[in-house]
DNA sequence: TAGAGCACTTAATGTAGATTAAGAAAGAAG
DNA sequence: CTTCTTTCTTAATCTACATTAAGTGCTCTA
């Protein structure tokens, strides 16, 4: 319930009053599995934040090819960011992978909560440039390493996705197709 | 001069006892091409904003190969975001293309200002919220595209740095052996 | 309990891009 | 101007990974 506030005093302190009004800014909605929240095309009103379950967003390239930008299990926020900043049609698709209580924060309270609760302001720097150092060692990962040293990476980074995600969407979030993935698999098992 | 301050107004709106404080807290430092201003191995102490000439930021792989995660022209940005934020010595060298006036601001300068001066800390939240969004959209096109598509993208986002910048940089860059983007590039004025 | 659909595997074949190696061209430095 | 170093090109060969295709085994639903 108040998974949210936790989360947030991890960075920053609030007061009791200002939590009470950040609560007030926010809803919390109950997604089923394999609910898609976002589709590609749509503008993204809200940034979420993952109670419970697993989420993950994703691109259709010539409405074929499945690629996995992001997974977000609990504590983790998700959102078609590109979307949310400009307010024009996004091209991710965010989807519910297990059934999921999740956070909605709109933009404009977002906004609004910058001006109310500065220190939200420097809650959400952090959390984005957390995510953008995030990025950018992914970004030289999938320049520099090897599928198998990125399944390594991956595999020490998120272990409980492991289990949960299907194999399919793990090679496509490193990088590679889901029968090389099987076949690297393999490999790795036999030694 | 006020180069940086003009970069700042145009996200938020400073009054001039705010610019003056701004500039009390920075550092103007002139180099040469082919300076490394920060290694790998080292702690980033600073965020550069470039007046004018050109840095790049990469890493170098086993002693050899080299990747190129950034390039910074005038009014950009550019630093050691892991290190910076950890304080940890980080993976990165920047490096000076062409003789450039860069801005520094510490690490506790930054700080200090975004309590002395609120704004900042939106000013820089911005920063990174557009950083992040091309840094993921730069992963999803290496994640899906082909060499070509990427350079011809490449191509189009930073015009100016093609003549500038040595081709093996841009190679590296869009993730590619310098001798095939030779190769990829005399195939291309071929059409 | 059948059968429709997914997720996963295996294997043959194909290819984008890497590696290696050499030479040409163009700067930089003395 | 000459030499040294670095960048760029070309070409042969190689390989990590993609593509295509077929088959296996789930699990969900009816």
């Amino acid at each position: 319930m108040a998974q949210i506030l936790e989360n947030i005093s991890k960075i920053v302190t609030l007061s009791p009053e200002e939590e009470l009004l950040f609560l007030s800014k926010i809803e919390t909605k109950h997604y089923k599995a394999k609910t898609v929240i976002l589709s590609a095309g749509e503008v993204c009103k809200d940034s979420y934040f993952v109670n419970s379950g697993l989420l993950r967003s994703f691109t259709i390239n010539d409405n074929i090819v499945e690629h996995v930008l992001s997974f977000a299990c609990e504590g983790w926020w998700i959102g078609d960011m590109y979307s949310l900043l400009s307010q024009k049609p996004g091209n991710l698709f965010i989807e519910v992978l297990e059934d999921a209580e999740v956070v909605l924060l709109s933009k404009e309270n977002q906004e609004e909560l910058y001006h109310l609760i500065p220190k939200l302001e420097r809650f959400f720097r952090i959390i984005v440039e957390n995510s953008l150092v995030a990025y950018q060692e992914r970004l030289m990962d999938n320049l520099s390493l090897s599928a198998e040293e990125r399944f390594d990476k991956f595999c020490k980074k998120y272990p409980t996705l492991i289990q949960k995600v299907p194999q399919k969407q793990i090679a496509s979030f490193i990088g590679v197709t889901p029968e090389f993935f099987s076949k690297m698999k393999s490999r790795l098992l036999r030694k």
